[in-house]
DNA sequence: TAATATACCTGGATATTCTAGGTATAGGAG
DNA sequence: CTCCTATACCTAGAATATCCAGGTATATTA
């Protein structure tokens, strides 16, 4: 899609996985199945998309990480979103509002 | 973005080029111009995006194309929207409005 | 005990868009 | 008249996002 500012969006996968890590912190398999839930089986996130995703995130300091095993043996990666990914989150909503305001409109027609 | 089909959406921009022809014929320059008037400069499809795009419509038979002379001495191609490129444009705005409710779930929080 | 679900990961392919060029003509400024 | 800008088309190569298809390992269920 044609933007004005290449980091705004879609691809917003990053906004959305922002948007579930403001509310708690959560662990990437379990982003995947929120944001299908979520989203009514709209958004089906594969994996080799999330995980290099999640990288980038915390390479970016827009979320940090902490390893921790379930009462099982299960290793999980929590992702927490950081000042910086809060604020991240805001302009890329903004961004998403401008953009589905603009696309609307030209769907709408003159 | 995350899509459940990735013919879908953003890149939308396909939908949006079809939008403006349903309503009638255009040529590539005057689609980026109008494309950037209608959504308040949010949209400024580069040529490199929109050339090879209408290509691939015409290879597609969404659209068709014929050239015409101005009366000054410029050559310009107009597009025009076909039946298929109809049904196309239909089924990419139902794309679109599952999607962008989808994003808004997800963006208003549980 | 075998299959499935959970949980993480990466490499390479594909698709989309941008960048940065190119050609050519028209029209206006100086 | 000459130069610059706008119009109008185009492509090659780079960058980016996402997917596909694999891999590893453990837990749970059949």
């Amino acid at each position: 899609m044609a933007r004005s500012d290449k980091s705004s969006l879609p691809g917003g996968t990053a906004m959305l996985v922002l948007a579930l890590l403001k509310e708690r912190e959560m662990y990437g398999y379990q982003i995947i199945e929120e944001l299908e839930r979520r989203s009514n089986q709209v958004f089906r996130l594969q994996e080799g998309t999330l995980y290099p995703l999640l990288h980038s995130l915390e390479r970016d300091k827009l979320v940090t990480a902490r390893e921790q095993e379930t009462p099982g043996g299960r290793k999980r990666r929590y992702y927490r979103i950081t000042a910086a990914g809060l604020r991240a989150l805001e302009e890329k909503r903004e961004q998403w509002a401008v953009y589905s305001r603009a696309v609307t409109a030209i769907l709408a027609g003159a």
